[in-house]
DNA sequence: TATTGTTATACTCTATAACTATA
DNA sequence: TATAGTTATAGAGTATAACAATA
């Protein structure tokens, strides 16, 4: 009862349940689904430009502007212009953007963990690579 | 560069990887994804009431009824009574839609391998064991 | 002329409510 | 009274086009 099933198809089942079950984590925590995407992916201490940061996380570039609107109102990021191209506008975490991601992250992880249960370090080291390939290959 | 991603961002990338790859697959089949993901699940013989089919595949039951009415106009599936109860209509593959499921899901499988060059068979039957504990795990 | 951020518009997808026929 | 299928409507989500400032 695995064998039968697409590869795509069992990437869609896995990525629904976990949403599923991280949404009340977020909401906790005072985030959308896409706002955590945001803090997830500036969280390295990245500062792109709102077109970068679009494209990297694979948002529309009009769509984001609502979305960080919310997030500077709230406090959690800020926008600055780009001393090498005035257009520019670069987005950086605040501090209190970093504790907040830090917080809401740790929730994420622990129902992660939870939904592992049963495999081993070397299981899920199989997996994220495998993942991070299927990602990576297009 | 792997440790630090959620595992829900490496599922999400990796069906999002794996759906663009698929869908000049599909096209080329005459299918859309929904269209496929139905066929999928009549493949192993299943003859489901609209309400079952809609709740297997987390799609909504309004919805559906476009989806099968395009697919009993291509031919690929057919809407008979269910003689326990007069209310329900059961949902069967036909014969062409059998085989444009085989010959779809051929051309599906042949991306996935090629998607996962590189991977031993315990790494495969890792993966896929994992993402099914996940998505089962709700 | 091309590009960044922005706004406004149109479009698609999804969810909600109401109807019918059966149970 | 409740449920399966259907339809119609409203809502959210997404994409397209146009604009101002800058390159």
């Amino acid at each position: 009862m695995n064998e039968d099933d697409d590869l795509g198809a069992l990437c869609a089942g896995a990525g629904r349940a976990l949403a599923e079950a991280e949404r009340p984590v977020l909401e906790a925590h005072g985030l959308s689904m896409w706002q955590y995407v945001v803090l997830s992916a500036l969280a390295p201490g990245a500062a792109p430009s709102q077109l970068v940061l679009a494209q990297q996380i694979h948002y529309d570039k009009t769509r984001l502007i609502a979305l960080l609107d919310g997030l500077e109102a709230a406090g959690l990021v800020s926008r600055g212009p780009d001393p090498a191209d005035r257009r520019a506008r670069i987005v950086r975490l605040t501090s209190a953007g970093t504790h907040r991601h830090a917080a809401a992250r740790a929730g994420i992880r622990a129902v992660e963990d939870q939904r592992l249960a049963g495999l081993g370090a070397e299981e899920r080291r199989v997996l994220r690579s495998a993942l991070a390939q299927l990602a990576n290959s297009g």
